[in-house]
DNA sequence: TCAAAATATGAACAGTGTTCATATTTTGTA
DNA sequence: TACAAAATATGAACACTGTTCATATTTTGA
C-alpha cells in the first residue's frame, strides 16, 4: 500500500469504527451521516470524500461484526464435544449474537442493498456467513458418516432460513414475547433439523 | 353507528385506501404522508386529524391484506387434497403472496412497530395469521390421527418460522438468485417440516 | 341569519441523505 | 524557505421525511 493508500483507509477506519460503535450502542436508529461523522470527529462532509454513500459504508462494518459474531460463537462453543452437537451450539450462538446486538441483524438481513455487483458479494457473504461457521463441524460428520455430503447442503440451507425466521419474528415481532421462550423455541428447532 | 362515526370511518377508509394502493403498485419507498394524502384527495395534515400518526395508519391496513391473501389462499388451495397436502398448499401460497407484494411483507414483519397494547394486538395478528389460515385443516389432520394436537403446535411455529426466514432470504438478500430455486427450496423445506 | 363548533390546511420545525463551491491544509518544487 | 498547485475538509443549501399548530374554511344548529 502506498503512504497514500494508508492513509485514505485510516480515514475509512475512523468512519467504521464510528459507525459500529454506534450500531452496537445507541443502535441503528440513532445512526446518521451527521452522528457517524461526529464521534469519527469530522464534518458530514467530509464522509463523501471517502464513500459514496452511507450505504457502502454501512455494510463495510459487515465484514467486522462477522469476525466479532464468529469469535463470540467459537468461545461459546469450545468446550462442545464435536459433531452434532457443536453444529446446534454453533447455530444457537449464532443467534444469541444477533439478540445482543439487534443492529447488527438488521444491517444484515433487513437494511436494504442497491442491485450492484459488488452489493451481490455482500449478499452472499452474509447469506452464507452460517455455513461458514458450521463448515468444519459438518465435514466432521460427513467424514464419520453421520451425514452425507447431500443432506448436509439441505441441513444448511434449512438452519439459515428456520434461524433468520425465528430472529426476525422475536426482534421485529415479539415472538415469543419471553426471552426463555424464544432460546426453548430456537433450540428445539434447530435440534428437530440435525434430526430429519 | 352515529352519523359522525360513519364519516369518520369514511374519511379513514379514504386514506387506508390510498396507502394500500400505494403500497401494492409503486412500494413502500414510495409510500410517505404526503403520497398518502394526495392519493387521498386532501392535504396531508388532514390525516393527522384522523390518525395519531402514519404508523397508524400503516397497520390499520394489515387486516384488509391478510383478508386479501387469504382470499388468495383460498383460491390458490380449493382443488387440493385435504390434509397434509392442502397445508403444505397453503403455506406456498402464503409465500407466494408475500413474493407478489413485498411491501406488504415488510409492514408484516420489517417495519417497527412501537410497543403498546394496541401494537401487541396488531403483531399477534400477523404472527398467528399462518396458524389461522391451516387451523382448519390442521384440524382435520388431528381428527384423521394423522398429527397428535401437540405436534402440530410445533409444526405451526416451525412452518411460520421458516416461511418468515425463507420470505427474507429472499425478498431482502436475494438468496437465492433464482425464483425457481426459491420456489423449489420453499417447498422442500415446507414439504420436510410436515415429515418430522 | 348568524354564532359556534368541527374540519381542512399550509407554514414551520427538526430531522434525514446528498451535492457543491469554497476554505483550509498538505505537498512538491523553485 | 517561499510559493504555487494539488489534495482535503467543510458548511451552506437542497430536497426529502414526519409532525405540530395557528388559522382559514366549512358545517352545524338555533
Amino acid at each position: 500500500m502506498s503512504r497514500k493508500e494508508i492513509q485514505e483507509q485510516r480515514m475509512k477506519d475512523y468512519f467504521i469504527q464510528a459507525t459500529k460503535e454506534i450500531l452496537k450502542g445507541e443502535g441503528i436508529q440513532a445512526l446518521s451521516v451527521r452522528s457517524i461523522a461526529e464521534k469519527a470527529g469530522y464534518s458530514f462532509a467530509t464522509l463523501y470524500n471517502y464513500f459514496k454513500d452511507v450505504k457502502e459504508l454501512i455494510f463495510l462494518c459487515v465484514k467486522d461484526f462477522q469476525q466479532e459474531c464468529q469469535e463470540y460463537v467459537e468461545d461459546k462453543t469450545k468446550d462442545t464435544e464435536r459433531g452434532e452437537k457443536k453444529i446446534i451450539a454453533t447455530a444457537i450462538s449464532y443467534a444469541e449474537y444477533f439478540v445482543q446486538y439487534p443492529s447488527v441483524f438488521e444491517i444484515f438481513f433487513i437494511e436494504k442493498l442497491p442491485n450492484s455487483a459488488e452489493n451481490a458479494r455482500i449478499s452472499e457473504l452474509i447469506f452464507s456467513f452460517l455455513e461458514k461457521l458450521c463448515q468444519e463441524e459438518f465435514q466432521y460428520c460427513i467424514d464419520q458418516k453421520s451425514f452425507t455430503a447431500e443432506e448436509v447442503k439441505e441441513i444448511v440451507k434449512e438452519l439459515n432460513c428456520l434461524i433468520t425466521g425465528v430472529l426476525l419474528l422475536y426482534l421485529n415481532r415479539n415472538y415469543p414475547s419471553d426471552y426463555g421462550d424464544f432460546a426453548k423455541n430456537l433450540k428445539l428447532q434447530v435440534e428437530k433439523t440435525m434430526k430429519k
